[in-house]
DNA sequence: ACGATGTATATAGCTTAGCAAAGTACATCT
DNA sequence: AGATGTACTTTGCTAAGCTATATACATCGT
């Protein structure tokens, strides 16, 4: 197990976490999710991952999907956006993850 | 997908970060990191997670082993100690977990 | 006497999500 | 003609968390 092993574990829950963080600002696509992960070493992903990883939100009622043409001949674009159900599911992950933040921090302090 | 099985997928990776943290603080053994991180609900672990990973770290070289008795009639314990590449993969850790964390604010503050 | 609880570790087998690799389709740039 | 960029899809591998089960002994309650 190397550090990057590790990062391709933390991206487990971490990136499902982003995406509905990003999304709750507003409705995007997969391409654009890829790139603004790509922003940090530890979210980045491949199409392999993200494409799937939306898929599945969306079965699991988290996601709405609707495909929507771009202009000057680019590929056509498959907008998600969060639903109600999502919205909730985000709320409840912020606050799993301030806890895990606390739980760190704890075990950083007693150092 | 719910709660509960996005909490297993995120343990992946924090569970390895929060034992190293432990045993930065000093050697421990297994049924005590147990305990630990059972304070908090997103780290809670069981047996099965807990022992295979630590006898992991061990094999790849991240933890020293070694069995010691209890008073009392208990049973013996294995206690765990961070070596040097222990210690140098968990300065790792720290470094992505805090670019992780400027990710996760950066996505929250744009809202 | 006997079951329940607590301490402490181990192992087999299932499930799931991240990932490499490869593919589709079209437009622009060299 | 080939490379690059945009945009989405699918197959199959791997690794780690988890359920279930096992071992071993001590104490506590009824």
């Amino acid at each position: 197990m190397n550090l990057e092993d590790w990062r391709s574990q933390i991206r487990r829950g971490t990136l499902e976490y982003c995406i509905l963080l990003i999304l709750h600002r507003g409705p995007c696509y997969g391409y654009s999710i890829l790139q603004r992960l790509g922003q940090s070493a530890v979210t980045t992903a491949t199409e392999s991952t993200v494409y799937p990883l939306l898929r599945r939100l969306q079965k699991d009622g988290y996601l709405s999907a609707s495909w929507q043409d771009s202009a000057e001949g680019l590929p056509p674009r498959k907008y998600y956006a969060l639903t109600p159900a999502g919205e909730e599911y985000l709320q409840a992950m912020n606050a799993d993850w301030d806890s895990l933040l606390k739980m760190v921090a704890l075990l950083k302090e007693e150092e």
